[in-house]
DNA sequence: ATGAAAGTTGAGTCAATGTTCATATTGGGT
DNA sequence: ACCCAATATGAACATTGACTCAACTTTCAT
């Protein structure tokens, strides 16, 4: 999936080598698999060694700890989503379009990485600084983008951060509820109809 | 709060007498506040029977299991989440009104029982099949209120069900980041800007 | 009053698992 | 070839905390 693990090692137990490197990158891909199969509490150090194929002493030469590793790894989650939305709404023709094409692209993507949403949104209990700071910047980004596009007309007056947070909540529900739970309507159509809703509101017209 | 366990204990380790009947509630109420400060893991049930006043083994005369317990706990709650809101929403003008008052209701909640959200969300992790119930339940009620409003002409037409996930989401996203992080807005406020997005929509008028 | 059912007690059992460490192996630079 | 820092190994350690159980106390129907 994406590239694993740069800022994921804590300073002094950085590997020096290419061998080192190869073995916190399959540690770091083990870890994404436990973590996300059996969750933070159930997952086993040996677990993850084992999927690695290492020694467990080995996973002690790169992490202080179990939560360290945890916590780096959302981290890294955390980039891989945002970037991946930004990625696909980039040249969106205006803001209502964006967030359509955003909506699909993020529930394609907990479709495809299921282990990644889990491991995100438990971080909530387990890592709860991580957490907060994943959706504060994607939050931030958010209201952002919204700003913009008022200041451009595209959409209407209103609070661009709690708008913001009213929508990546939103997104969040339907990608657990049509992503993960349910895999029967399409990421676009999922997307044009939600986006109906916060496009042209509920009011009768 | 709430009664507090009715249903909450199984079958035959269920309390007989009315002494039997105040510890249970202690020990619920206990419950309540350990998982809600500690999480489920980091929740002891020595922590809980402490709480409560009680020995470790009175615990399990009436449950079977921690989490056992904390099945019993999330239903108890969710039950009482959903009641609360359907009450404040009573007699709401039309549904756009009702809307209004019941996220208002909702992040008002989660402010005075932040225990309980937690409890609620973590189950995701620890009791799933509780956790996807809880909101299957809650959406389905909303989906039915919104085809009503729907069939009145209150709201445009548009897919209840989705539409429903989708405000659930919104709701409960900013009950966390208005009712539990931060308590700046008032729940009123929060819930004006955040309908006025709903039901006016974000397209320039 | 009385005995049996219901309730209470807390020390002890037991399994799980995160982390350490002394030892062995390896590979890249000279 | 050779060396040594980096890496790998897995048995052993230490802690934790859920759950059991045999003995004790309280309650209440008769």
């Amino acid at each position: 999936m994406n590239d694993m693990g740069q800022a994921a090692v804590s300073a002094d137990k950085a590997p020096r080598t290419e061998r080192g490197r190869r073995t916190v990158r399959k540690l770091l891909e083990a870890a994404a698999q436990e973590f996300g199969a059996r969750g933070f509490h159930e997952a086993a150090i040996t677990g993850i060694t084992g999927r690695a194929g290492v020694a467990l002493g080995t996973f002690y030469t790169y992490f202080e700890s179990k939560e360290e590793l945890f916590r780096a790894l959302v981290r890294d989650m955390s980039h891989a989503v945002r970037q991946h939305v930004a990625e696909a709404v980039r040249g969106a023709g205006d803001r209502i379009a964006a967030e359509r094409i955003g909506l699909a692209a993020f529930i394609a993507f907990t479709r495809q990485h299921p282990e990644l949403y889990r491991i995100i949104e438990e971080a909530q209990f387990v890592a709860e600084d991580v957490y907060r700071e994943h959706y504060r910047t994607f939050a931030a980004g958010y209201a952002r983008n919204l700003a913009a596009a008022r200041a451009r007309g595209e959409i209407s007056e209103g609070p661009d951060e709690l708008r913001a947070w009213a929508l990546i909540g939103m997104s969040v529900f339907l990608g657990m509820r049509y992503g993960i739970w349910d895999e029967d309507m399409s990421p676009a159509e999922i997307a044009d109809r939600a986006i109906d809703l916060v496009s042209g509101g509920l009011r009768a017209r």
